[in-house]
DNA sequence: ATGGTAGCACCGCTA
């Protein structure tokens, strides 16, 4: 079985490359982020006649996050307990989505972006990864095979980024947010990517501006953590990048996960 | 050359 993470920066926009991108990468189940669109404008049509079957979460033009299947969906979650709410008054955003497929528990997460050190959405963004690996823990305490797939914006190590110097006072690299995402990993949780993708200059994610992809100017910012139970299960992972190149393509690019059987 | 992109909804916001 095959699993993947992607952030297709809109589903509209892109909905001719990730159809592409399925067919050729025979993926079984992939978890989206960032649709940006609500229910009502999500393309199920298009998914459902490469036979997957889709769950989607979106309320409005921002975040918004789904599983597509082939091999099953069921038991869907839409956010998970105790997460925060933004604005005033603050409301639960679409940012995370759960399914069981083919025996594994998925979720799709949008972990909010910080901005800035000192912005509130900072803070909004470690309370929610707080209240996730919570949560989380709970989901793989009996065993259950839980991938925790998503754009996370945290460029957890040095060699995460392209340079230290440059984003040495903004976000996605503090030691808050290494500290939030390093818990999941305490919790028992693993990046079951890393052994097969060994950095330094190895990222998920490509700034549109600068011509960074073109200098290779980019930061590993989505994971898949998989419980212990899954961990043991995975036979390989790549990083799509060539999916980053051209035009038309999101800025982040496809990572992908083998399991045995 | 000291700026550059992209998407959505609306003329700014988010990333």
């Amino acid at each position: 079985m095959r699993i993947a993470t992607w952030n297709v920066n809109s589903i509209r926009s892109r909905i001719d490359r990730v159809e592409a991108w399925l067919a050729r990468s025979q993926v079984d189940v992939l978890a989206i982020q960032e649709s940006k669109a609500k229910d009502e404008q999500f393309p199920y049509d298009r998914f459902r006649a490469l036979g997957y079957q889709v769950a989607h979460h979106g309320v409005s033009q921002w975040n918004g996050v789904a599983i597509a299947s082939r091999v099953g969906l069921d038991d869907v979650q839409v956010g998970f307990d105790g997460a925060p709410g933004w604005g005033e008054p603050a409301t639960a955003e679409a940012r995370a989505i759960g399914a069981t497929c083919g025996g594994i528990r998925m979720w799709s997460l949008y972990v909010p972006n910080g901005r800035a050190l000192e912005d509130p959405h900072m803070a909004y963004k470690l309370s929610w990864l707080d209240r996730l690996r919570d949560q989380a823990t709970g989901w793989a305490a009996d065993g259950t095979p839980v991938a925790l797939c998503g754009d996370w914006n945290i460029a957890p190590t040095d060699d995460d980024v392209w340079s230290m110097e440059y984003y040495a006072d903004k976000s996605h690299v503090s030691p808050g947010e290494r500290a939030a995402f390093h818990a999941f990993l305490d919790a028992g949780f693993v990046d079951v990517v890393r052994p097969h993708t060994p950095g330094p200059g190895v990222y998920t994610y490509w700034d549109y501006q600068r011509l960074a992809f073109q200098k290779r100017r980019g930061m590993r910012i989505d994971f898949v953590l998989g419980s212990p139970s899954l961990a043991a299960r995975v036979a390989g992972a790549v990083i799509d990048r060539e999916e980053r190149k051209g035009t038309g393509a999101s800025d982040h690019a496809p990572v992908v996960v083998q399991l045995d059987a």
